[in-house]
DNA sequence: GCGATGACAGATATTGAAATCTGTCAACTG
DNA sequence: CAGTTGACAGATTTCAATATCTGTCATCGC
């Protein structure tokens, strides 16, 4: 039975062996032993299918960070520890995945809605750690939401794909620790 | 006379005609009426040709923006000023000469000498006025250098030429504004 | 003699014809 | 009849021949 999740099973690993560029319809379809137009049956386009695959691969990046935003524990640990761990995940992947990573940074470069909704849920993470920590009395009161936006703007150079290339620098981790010893006295501050 | 300055004039005419991708050393020379022989006699490579380009073209970005860092009010009005300027001077560029912007993103990505200097010049910038803010007890007491990197570092998504293709987006001077308000509060925390 | 030239070799880019790919759909199968 | 197939048109990509470009250097002319 050819179902979307074997569709996709099969395009993952074809994107992951031939990458974005050499990646074609009829090699996912010889993958799965049917003809390309079944593949058509259950994704409208390949663009469709291709935004399906990085769907799936970037909730596997922000599933683990939920598990972070939904813990009970001081804001303070736990935004640190949520940065660190989007930081770190977006950097295993460009390392273990450089292939299904060059798709997911296609995708971002046209602003496509699956990116979109993953900065979102990023976005919405953050600002669930942010709430906990004004309601705690750990971080001053403002806007959840335009706060998370701002921390993530603030850490872009640690997640945003398009700094990848400059992800192997020395000194990154110690980088990322003085933006976090900014932005943290930032949401520590009293107004 | 053949001199350098003329030659980066001529450089920078067919750059911005045709792009880094189509300009080539001989389009130079045929625009300063001179055989490309010529050019090699004034710049090694067309890489090194290329390069010096992309430094005066920088410079005239960094050059006002040293005049702020230079003024003696409040630090706080500075940086701000500074670091509105810098954004509104990448986003200017990147509309006014699409062409040299990306002859300068290229380098960036590359990660070429030119392109680290330009940082190196900026964060010198920021840290004469960070140092200056603590001066006056306007900041806390930091290491400005460090300091001045996670500012530069934690602004990235608005001056970097890698998140260039968001700068059309609207909302981008209120998220400037919003990681501003973070990174302020979080530069006159006391410890 | 000093700066400029232009022919040259090897590297790189362009081009257009041929091959492949995407997306559709009428026909097929179980 | 629900799901699959494969032929097809038009779009896109590949590939190899051709042209152009980079960087050198022996030679030139002022």
């Amino acid at each position: 039975m050819l179902t979307p999740d074997r569709i996709l099973d099969a395009a993952e690993d074809v994107l992951r062996r031939f990458g974005p560029a050499k990646a074609n319809v009829v090699d996912v379809a010889r993958a799965l032993g049917v003809s390309h137009g079944s593949v058509y049956r259950h994704f409208p386009t390949k663009a469709a299918l291709r935004d399906a695959v990085a769907e799936r691969w970037l909730n596997r990046v922000s599933a683990p960070l939920a598990a972070i935003a939904a813990e009970h524990g001081p804001a303070t640990g736990r935004l640190w520890r949520w940065i660190e761990a989007l930081s770190l995940a977006k950097r295993k992947k460009v390392l273990d995945d450089p292939e299904l990573f060059a798709t997911y940074h296609e995708l971002s470069l046209d602003a496509r809605e699956v990116a979109r909704e993953h900065v979102d849920t990023l976005a919405r993470q953050a600002a669930q750690i942010i709430a906990d920590g004004i309601a705690r009395g750990e971080f001053a009161e403002t806007d959840p939401a335009t706060t998370a936006r701002a921390v993530l703007n603030a850490t872009s150079r640690f997640h945003h794909p398009a700094h990848a290339a400059e992800w192997t620098e020395p000194g990154l981790e110690d980088d990322l620790r003085a933006v976090w010893r900014l932005v943290l006295s930032g949401l520590a501050a009293r107004a």
